[in-house]
RNA sequence: GGGCCACUAGCUCAUCAGGUAGAGCAUCUCCCUUUUAAGGAGGUUGUGCCAGGUUCGAGUCCUGGGUGGCCUACCA
């Protein structure tokens, strides 16, 4: 086995023997008999009906006596002597087969009785009835064997612990009803998503994974190695810089669903790759955007929640009414009594400390401003919000206000407490955007390592003319946390990252002394 | 990153006065021709996460490490 080339012959006798199981070893013993008589993986199965089919059209099958083909996985074997009860599940759900010695011979009686075992997949052929007890089920006249399982499901009456059905995402979806419908509607919410930037005219793009510079987010990435250029990549943090690089070209609306990596934390709500929506329209501001966000989410609530409203956890979400919009500097000011902006960094901090804020060295004033906006506003916002306007310092890529000094065109859309979209009036021009890049150049030499670098070829882009320009951004694991009513998100990522369950000692020959 | 808790049969979990481990499901043998957490009788299954230590004796106590869960802080 490949994954134990590097593991020392330990005293004891560790080989290939100590992982076979005497379950697997019983599998093992009936597969070869089972292989004297049957093809063990066959090629290909024709399906007459879904195990919904089957119950959508159960009268007419039962009337006609037609005979139905239908594949699946054994669930269960419950057997009484010489007949046997056998669910078989399909993706979209479970059918009974009744199989009866008398019908099906002593031989073939015996193939299902005893080689063939709980996870296995069939495909059976008979009649529809309905049981004694009222159960929907095949009565099978014939079953053709499609693959063997040598290694037994999870017991079937207990969940599966988070852990195992993350890391053993097939069990999971083989065991756990809703764990498949779950994943079902991600995929459904994400297609509808594109259905609705196709009709509002967005072209769908793709841009590069990985990149020379990263950028169009504040965040650590994931640094690789191209060994034919001897050069370092990025894995993108944003897409931002190269959809932007779209609109410059001249492609007027363009959207991109793709996978995001930021080198940080892993809790509840991050993962380390994660899904993110970002669209760009020519000739829109944040306004615009704003318009074509709230269109999209009462679109989703409307399909995907309960006429419009979506119920998470014990919050309900309106998406019916107009969504509220705030200014960030109003908000901060109903909280706390006074006008921010009047205040000097000093009284400011005082301020913020009072709220129980924790400052530390080298933030600045927007900075600050954001970590009481974050305390004091967005647990509140539970309502769909656009908060708009914020401070210049923290948005180095968004255009000034066109009224208010020190603030900048932007908004972050807000849902159940937390932050789902985020917005600019795109900054096009090249001497701004230079500037703004030179700013965060000054906070990464003072230590701040999430401070995007200077992209010299994206600012050659712009120089080129970009037009004025909306863009947003929205994170599709939310947005699917929010409409499936999880709080975690490895519940909508099908194979969230986790640490590998064993640890190869020899790695590192000094090993354990750290 | 900090705190608390957990890790025992393939799966879900008991054993908590330290004396070399149990249940249900799965699996095996037998009985049962409409069961559905089928039922009845009997059997198999464990380096008790890893490594040290204390002890006559450790799954149980101590130390270190690993993995996970919850709370907490930060980035989406």
């Amino acid at each position: 086995m490949a994954n134990q080339d590097n593991r020392p012959a330990e005293a004891g006798g560790t080989g290939d023997q100590e992982s076979v199981h005497h379950l697997i070893e019983t599998r093992l013993a009936k597969m070869s008999e089972l292989g004297e008589q049957v093809e063990l993986y066959p090629y290909a199965y024709d399906r007459t009906h879904t195990s919904t089919e089957m119950r959508a059209q159960e009268e007419a099958l039962t009337a006609a006596e037609q005979k139905v083909r239908f594949p699946g996985r054994i669930m269960a074997k419950r057997g009484t002597g010489k007949t046997l009860f056998v669910p078989i599940q399909d993706e979209w759900g479970m059918i009974q087969a009744y199989f009866r010695k008398d019908d099906l011979g002593e031989e073939k009686f015996r193939l299902i009785q005893k080689l063939i075992d709980i996870g296995d997949w069939i495909g059976v052929e008979g009649t529809l009835f309905r049981t004694r007890t009222d159960e929907l089920s095949i009565k099978v006249e014939n079953f053709t064997f499609l693959a063997k399982a040598i290694r037994p499901l999870p017991e079937k009456f207990h969940d599966m612990s988070l852990e195992n059905r993350s890391r053993q995402r097939h069990l999971d979806l083989a065991m756990n009803t809703d764990s498949r419908e779950r994943f079902k509607l991600r995929s459904e919410i994400i297609t509808d998503i594109r259905s609705f930037f196709a009709e509002e005219g967005f072209l769908e793009v793709e841009t590069p994974v990985l990149q020379p510079l990263y950028g169009g987010a504040t965040a650590r990435p994931f640094t690789t190695h191209h060994n034919a250029l001897d050069m370092t990549l990025y894995m993108r943090i944003a897409d931002e810089l190269y959809l932007k690089r779209l609109i410059i070209g001249g492609l007027e609306k363009v959207y991109e669903i793709a996978k995001d990596f930021r080198n940080e934390g892993m809790d509840r709500t991050h993962n380390p790759e994660f899904t993110m929506l970002e669209c760009y329209a020519a000739y829109w501001d944040y306004h615009g955007m704003m318009d074509l966000t709230e269109r999209m989410l009462r679109r989703l609530a409307l399909r995907f929640g309960q006429d419009g409203k979506l119920t998470y956890g014990d919050l309900e979400m309106d998406f019916n009414l107009p969504f509220a919009r705030v200014r960030f500097m109003d908000a901060l000011a109903d909280k706390t009594g006074q006008d921010l902006m009047a205040l000097d960094t000093d009284a400011l901090t005082r301020l913020a400390k009072g709220h129980g804020v924790v400052i530390k060295k080298g933030m600045g004033r927007d900075k600050i401003l954001d970590e009481l906006f974050s305390e004091l506003v967005e647990p509140e916002l539970v309502q769909p919000t656009f908060v708009m306007d914020h401070p210049k310092e923290l948005s180095p890529l968004a255009k000034a206000h066109r009224e208010t000094d020190g603030l900048v065109e932007r908004f972050e859309l807000f849902i159940a407490g937390f932050e789902v979209a985020n917005s600019f009036s795109e900054l096009n021009d090249p001497r701004e955007q230079r500037r703004r890049f030179e700013d965060q150049k000054t906070l990464m030499e003072a230590g701040d390592d999430e401070a995007q670098p200077i992209d010299e070829a994206f600012l050659e882009a712009m120089e080129q003319g970009m037009p004025p320009t909306g863009g947003m951004g929205l994170g599709i694991d939310r947005l699917i946390m929010l409409l499936v009513d999880t709080n975690n998100i490895r519940d909508v990522l099908l194979f969230p990252h986790t640490r590998p369950e064993r640890i190869d000692r020899n790695d590192h020959p000094e090993g354990g002394t750290t």
